[in-house]
DNA sequence: TCGGGCATGTAATACGTTACATGATTCA
DNA sequence: TGAATCATGTAACGTATTACATGCCCGA
């Protein structure tokens, strides 16, 4: 069975499954929080809106707008929802895994040390403050956590993804780091 | 500065500064073991060689073929070393970050709980398996670690950040089936 | 003899980014 | 007055996947 709609579209048809949006306001979530693991800019929503509208996956009302059109605010149908839950379960595609920290990893061994410790210090600082971030997100939720079923469910599901990562990829750095100065200066 | 070349033609320098190989050998390459970072398909390679020799970043060397043409084994040139030299130690433009399964979780709470659990599960199996692959490459490594300026030592830090990622992703998934089991069965 | 590995490439299509184009309102 | 936010869209370009096209050699 050929897919519905490309993975954009469902990442769109997640973003209204919890609130009618306009293109512009999902182009927003897309950035933050959807960002840290699906992302598009907001021309490329405006067709997939068109596309996902043709299927009939989402509908829109016009609502007086800013600027010289109206606005169009999205709802998901019962059609996208559909679509949707039955997609969340079928086996995700092996996908490109594509990680140009660690492409530069692989060929760091041509490289100066010194500036490779400054861009995994760089790198591990980033790592670090989104890692506090998560922690704090995490503590206001731990106390009591949201029930399946309900989108602060999969809110607390992706914070956890999160928060794992970022401490693998800080361990990853610091290590990285530790490596290198070694090489500097060898005892 | 506008750069060189694509990510993937440093991808496809990285591999040549270990190794002479003809486009195939190259895409050979880029499933294993580049691949857990960057992929490409051979026909994507062999239109980048193209560019990179028209840079003067690889040139090759003509041997009889297989199929009708020759051989074509390529080599990185010293301007090729430069720029790949040049390029590792940039800070990596922050990339844009897709994550299937990650989707999917954040949409998770309309779903059935018990088909997510054995999508975790199948995830959490496979994750398992790198991570035991993984550990056996390690063992036979960290006996006597490759000293920098080696393309052994690219080796040991992509191994180790494999390592660290496949923890932290069986980590989560064991968080996630743990969370949806508890949602079948309430106390 | 038939499928898989080695080896080269082109063409069509899909996906994604950046730039272009418009225009009201709000805040400094 | 000028930049930022809200709001829509199209066009051009760059990157990536899939399909098409050829053909030898080797082992089952």
């Amino acid at each position: 069975m050929a897919p519905m709609t490309s993975t954009l579209g469902f990442a769109i048809l997640a973003v209204l499954a919890r609130a009618d949006s306009t293109g512009y306001e999902i182009a927003t979530r897309m950035r933050h929080p959807v960002g840290r693991f699906w992302t598009a800019s907001h021309s490329q929503i405006h067709t997939d809106l068109q596309r996902l509208l043709a299927a009939g996956l989402v509908s829109y009302a016009t609502a007086p707008g800013p600027g010289p059109q109206d606005k169009k605010v999205y709802s998901i149908t019962p059609q996208g929802r559909d679509a949707l839950r039955a997609w969340v379960t079928e086996p995700p595609r092996s996908q490109p895994e594509r990680d140009e920290l660690v492409l530069k990893t692989y060929a760091a061994w041509l490289a100066d040390p010194a500036s490779l410790i400054e861009m995994f210090r760089t790198a591990l600082r980033r790592h670090e403050e989104r890692l506090g971030e998560y922690e704090a997100d995490w503590g206001a939720m731990e106390a009591d956590p949201p029930p399946f079923g309900t989108p602060a469910f999969g809110n607390m599901a992706v914070l956890r993804c999160g928060l794992t990562y970022e401490r693998h990829r800080a361990e990853w750095c610091r290590w990285m780091i530790d490596q290198l100065s070694r090489s500097l200066k060898p005892s």
